[in-house]
DNA sequence: ATAATAGTGTCTTTTAGACAATATGTA
DNA sequence: TACATATTGTCTAAAAGACACTATTAT
């Protein structure tokens, strides 16, 4: 029968982006340095085996490895893509369900996870810069650089990079949170215009913004499912 | 060791479209109907168990399929998702990644494929509208949604339809790619111009069209990998 | 000449970018 | 009051939509 076939292993990696000190940060874990394991102590994307008796679907396997490496329990969760063949892991073809999620910068605590022998993970944020850096475990690189292509991507055209503010937040904040991403400066007003004009955030009182200055008026998202898409992209991207 | 969890099973789905007569249309192959089958004769996507000693890779497998069923080579081809969960296959906990594939009207020949056994699987091409009127087997209707939304969504602002059209081609045949996917008309004049200012056009020679009328300019795709992205999206989508 | 379809031009509308100006809070 | 930052306004530019107009070919 046609499911006599040989299986491959299957597993589910997730980018978790957050903004630390102005700059993107992604979430990054170390791999057991024991004998026969693939990529000893490289660095590597937080993941691991589907667990067909505790999973009941990919994506609650993601949400649970989002929850033990991050502690967070519902940020924005895209499926990024799945890659798989003969040769990604020596252990035997091996097919990975990526998922990239953004985490509101206030609630990336980071949980150092004891391991099934009781030894902590060695967890961390790395900014964006330092991760590309690293020789990473498997074809986690190239994992990482299309969950980027897909968040700078998505930040021309839709209000995704919201995910990565704690409410409510002020609408230069929010132009932050796009900066950050984008990695080049937006003009203001335009910003402004743009983003009330998309109609997805809801007035939430103001807030003092420091230092001598005006305050700001606070927004919440109207929807913390899905971001809304714009009808145009930004100018530059072009 | 982690790499002895009890491994899901993993399928690849392929949703091919091409355009007859005016009209998106999707193969769809018949379920055997033996005992123990699941979803017996239902119509469902093309697809089956990934091959871990054929296949190098989920897009191998994919091209596979695609030769094998319709008989093209080389049409567009991207993923679409992966599903994966403990209930969609009665067989187990079962993984799917779908890719979609726009085939070339000219090129849309079938292939009555014989099975294992030897008999010939029912393989035909169904127009949009009835595809989604049948109780296609597994998953497979969510499957077909989200290709067509995807389909969709980035013929907003992308060059996807062209790759429907066998070349070379008429400007006033990829508006009409392009009114197909979309099921709207669209404004002759601004659609020239977005065509030809997003560069993606080279112009091989001239066409007859038939009955009276002026040739036409024909072109070819500079790139028949990857659609180019336009920088805005059209106005009727808002 | 006529019909049929390809291709162009013009005007309006929408939205973004540049950047100056105004508003409002704290020290 | 002075300063810092939020917020608004004005002008220009780019691109799309509406739609009328011109061009070219077969009969």
């Amino acid at each position: 029968m046609s499911s006599n076939f040989e299986r491959p292993l299957a597993t589910v990696d997730v980018v978790m982006f957050t903004a630390i000190a102005r700059r993107l940060h992604v979430l990054l874990v170390q791999r057991p340095g024991g004998a026969g394991e693939p990529y000893p102590e490289r660095w590597a994307l937080p993941g691991g085996f589907v667990d067909v008796s505790q999973d009941a679907s990919l994506v609650a396997c993601a949400k649970r490895k989002l929850l033990a490496k991050a502690g967070v329990s519902s940020p924005y969760l895209e499926q990024l893509g799945t890659w798989g063949d003969g040769k990604r892991d020596p252990r035997g073809w091996c097919i990975t369900t990526a998922y990239y999620a953004l985490v509101p910068t206030s609630e990336a605590s980071l949980r150092g996870e004891p391991d099934g022998a009781g030894a902590l993970v060695p967890t961390r944020w790395v900014a964006l810069q330092e991760a590309l850096k690293e020789r990473l475990a498997f074809d986690h690189r190239e994992i990482l650089q299309a969950a980027i292509a897909r968040l700078r991507g998505k930040a021309e055209y839709t209000s995704l990079p919201a995910f990565l503010l704690p409410e409510p937040f002020t609408l230069p904040q929010l132009q932050q949170a796009y900066e950050i991403v984008l990695e080049r400066p937006l003009d203001k007003s335009a910003f402004r215009k743009r983003m009330l004009d998309a109609q997805f955030l809801k007035e939430d009182g103001e807030v003092p913004v420091g230092a001598g200055a005006r305050t700001a008026q606070a927004y919440r998202l109207r929807s913390r499912r899905e971001p809304v898409v714009f009808p145009r992209m930004f100018r530059s991207a072009e």
